[in-house]
DNA sequence: TGCCAGGCCCTCTTTAGGGCCTT
């Protein structure tokens, strides 16, 4: 298992959708896998600087008055960046968290080395006849156990992880593989649903 | 002032449009 093969499991609560249109990060969590089992998280606050909507208040649970006197985004960040240097990174629906990941870190100066893995993306793909492909429907088509609020950072990210873990077995089992390395899940996260079979079945598994 | 996302994927496609997913 090389470093490469490490994964940091991240999410990120906002105040909207689009960092180009000035929103910005409110919540982030993640969680460290290795060798297939968390060994570490991180979850924090941070304080945009700015009201947020009712919207965004019921949709997370996260209100103004608890991000009152938290440490701003460029602070979090700053140690975020220490905590994801030099791992690849996984999240769900990762277009969206990549968005928020570089626009706040470009704020900061700060830059990573590290490929993202769309878990959403392999859902769709091996998942096919799930009612839809959101992480809580996914969670549950999955059996996978969920104590806690959809919506927070760290509970979303640990819920991933779990996913992630559950769909590398799943594939690794069905097509016998020894491993999922982290290249093959972005091959994978990345081949049209006709090929994928293919893809697994010639185990056309290249860890460059 | 007021506007306001973007990437992926499917199909009645590719000279395009619309749904899904994230907050």
């Amino acid at each position: 298992m090389s470093n490469a093969d490490t994964v940091i499991v991240l999410d990120f609560e906002t105040t909207g959708l689009s960092p180009d249109h000035g929103d910005r990060a409110i919540e982030i969590g993640a969680v460290k896998i290795e060798a297939g089992v968390v060994t570490d998280r991180f979850q924090a606050l941070m304080n945009p600087g700015r009201r947020i909507n009712s919207f965004i208040e019921n949709y997370t649970g996260i209100t103004n008055y608890m991000l009152q006197g938290q440490p701003s985004c460029e602070e979090v960040m700053q140690q975020f960046a220490d905590f994801i240097q030099g791992f690849n990174l996984v999240a769900h629906n990762s277009s969206f968290d990549k968005r928020f990941l570089d626009a706040e870190l470009t704020r900061i100066s700060r830059y990573y080395q590290g490929d993202f893995a769309c878990s959403m993306l392999i859902a769709r793909r091996i998942y096919q006849n799930a009612t839809n492909h959101k992480l809580s429907t996914l969670i549950d088509y999955t059996n996978i156990h969920a104590e806690g609020e959809f919506h927070r950072a760290l509970f979303d990210a640990e819920m991933t992880a779990k996913l992630w873990l559950v769909m590398l077995e799943q594939v690794r089992k069905e097509y016998t593989l020894d491993d999922i390395p982290f290249s093959l899940a972005q091959k994978i996260a990345k081949t049209p649903k006709n090929k994928l079979n293919q893809l697994l079945a010639n185990r056309v598994i290249n860890a460059g």
